[in-house]
RNA sequence: CGGGGAGUAGCGCAGCCUGGCAGCGCACCUGCUUUGGGAGCAGGAGGUCGCGGGUUCAAAUCCCGCCUCCCCGACCA
């Protein structure tokens, strides 16, 4: 029974795709005020899943959870110079409050770097209270030009992680182990996306930072995103929020800073990595429904054995639900969760139940194996970390295919078409970076000749920067 | 902010040129038959035609002004 598409075909129209996969995968909704995001359920229950896996990791690093305010005092802005003109732009301000016009305009968060610094100036006086390691988990706010769902929304949902340190060793160390153990670790690990890890371009980085370092993931048209970045925010804050303490000379001595984040683009990632054709594909190890327990008829004995097929599964540690809402079609059913991109469908009808079997279906490559009911339990757990494997391969296996090494910024220019160029540092001069950015073409991250982020006092010279096009 | 599209039922659209009962597909409700890849038939419900003004006996349609959304670019997590 041949049909109309589900969605609008990837290669046909990508961003009309990409927005077709947010409304029928449920995941989220535009709001009233323009730039604003709605996050449905099923798009919320992931977005809780990649905060998990994040604060997981941010813990195991030492760092403690707090929360500062929404408001901040304009006058905080303004005292780092190049932060103030990285975010003017893009504030939001409060005039009025309880009907009256405020003495003091009070700005809506886009980053929280001055609010916490400020308190870093109290509770810091002694080299004992170094390291002082803080994340929070809050909404920041953008008044972003081109909005897009999850990607660059007005207001959106983050983690954003300040460190003080006592030596500038210490700080970089900090920001490097939270770029490969929190970001790069989730994004590959869990997301199943192999980004790139690498330093910024002076031009690209981070309002008021001495570094920047990130995370650049290639998504499903060849086009990079931004997925996660750690600052080295050198003294800058320090020395305008006056973050001293004795150390253990007695000597006073600034603080060495970081701050790091990662935001609701991890969902855009997702869509963009692994989305197909069918919807949405949702690595197993960040589902938040693996599997699911698809009743195929509506008789009592296939309920009752899918039932008890859900509870052994969820008794195995999966996250398994039961779909035995027969009065909607089995096709309509099926289409509905490979939208939702749940990796695997254990579909169970009176056939199957008379040769005592179930049909395993695997949404990541359409796979379908009958599967006898008492061997249910492994094979599900078998094909949850092949599913987990192989999306990794396949992304990985993409960014390769998708990556030129060029010698020349013009090559470089063609070649992000496509993908990503990597050319050497030393071809790019001194106005490549501007001719490139010309053409639409950015300088994603230089990493060392390894591939990974440069060593410290890693020759400049032996750099590799990775053009391409952005989101 | 520059360029290009579009606002008509929950979603997708036709109608507009040439003014004359506001329509189609999907979704929704009821009933029956169905259910192994978006079921079929029958009957229903649902509308400030983006907003404001103007022309006219009469405006979704013509005129003026405004607003919003989407796509491409510059900015960014």
């Amino acid at each position: 029974m041949a049909s109309a598409p589900v969605l609008t075909p990837r290669s046909q129209d990508f961003p009309r795709w990409y927005q077709d996969v947010l409304a029928k995968a449920e995941l989220a909704d535009n709001g009233p005020v323009r730039g604003t995001m709605v996050i449905r359920p099923y798009g919320y229950a992931i977005w809780e899943r990649i905060q998990a896996e994040i604060d997981g990791r941010i813990k195991a690093l030492g760092v403690s959870n707090a929360y500062f305010p929404l408001f901040i005092p304009e006058s905080y802005l303004h005292k780092e110079a190049e932060h103030v003109e990285g975010f003017s732009p893009e504030l939001a301000v409060v005039t009025h409050g309880g009907g009256k016009e405020l003495e003091e305009p009070i700005v809506v968060r886009p980053t929280s770097e001055t609010v916490i610094n400020s308190y870093f100036a109290k509770w810091i006086q002694s080299h004992r209270d170094l390291p002082m390691l803080l994340n929070q988990w809050a909404n920041v706010v953008r008044w972003e030009l081109r909005p897009r769902l999850f990607l660059r929304t007005t207001e959106f949902l983050w983690q954003e992680g300040h460190t003080a340190h006592g030596t500038e060793a210490e700080a970089r160390a900090f920001a490097l182990r939270v770029l490969d153990e929190v970001y790069r670790e989730t994004m590959v690990e869990v997301l199943a996306v192999p980004v790139l890890t690498g330093r910024k371009t002076a031009r690209e980085r981070f309002a008021g930072a001495d570094t920047t370092w990130t995370c650049e993931g290639m998504m499903g048209d060849g086009k990079a995103l931004q997925m996660g970045t750690s600052h080295e925010l050198g003294q800058n804050f320090a020395r305008v929020f006056d973050i001293t303490f004795l150390d253990e000379t007695g000597a006073q001595a600034y603080a060495w800073q970081t701050s790091w984040g990662a935001s609701t683009r991890l969902m855009g990632a997702l869509v963009m990595a692994h989305g197909d054709d069918a919807g949405l594909r949702v690595p197993p190890r960040l589902a938040p429904v693996q599997a699911v327990v698809l009743v195929v008829r509506a008789e009592e004995a296939t309920v009752e054995a899918a039932r008890r097929v859900a509870a052994e599964l969820a008794a195995a540690g999966v996250r398994v639900e039961t779909d035995d809402k027969v009065d909607s079609s089995f096709g309509r059913r099926v289409v509905g969760w490979e939208l939702k991109g749940v990796p695997l469908r254990v579909e169970m009808g009176p056939r199957d139940l008379a040769k005592g079997e179930a049909v395993l279906v695997r949404r990541h490559d359409g796979t379908k194996e009958p599967v006898a009911l008492g061997a249910l339990v492994p094979a599900v757990l078998d094909a949850l970390e092949a599913t987990q494997a192989s999306m990794l391969e396949e992304a990985t296996a993409f960014r390769l295919d998708r990556t030129v090494a060029v010698a020349s910024v013009e090559e470089a220019v063609e070649a992000a078409a496509e993908g990503f160029a990597t050319l050497p540092l030393a071809a790019l001069g001194p106005d490549g970076e501007t001719r490139a950015n010309q053409a639409g073409v950015s300088v994603r991250c230089l990493v060392g000749p390894d591939g990974g982020p440069p060593a410290a006092g890693e020759d400049e010279a032996a750099l590799v920067a990775v053009l391409g096009r952005a989101y």
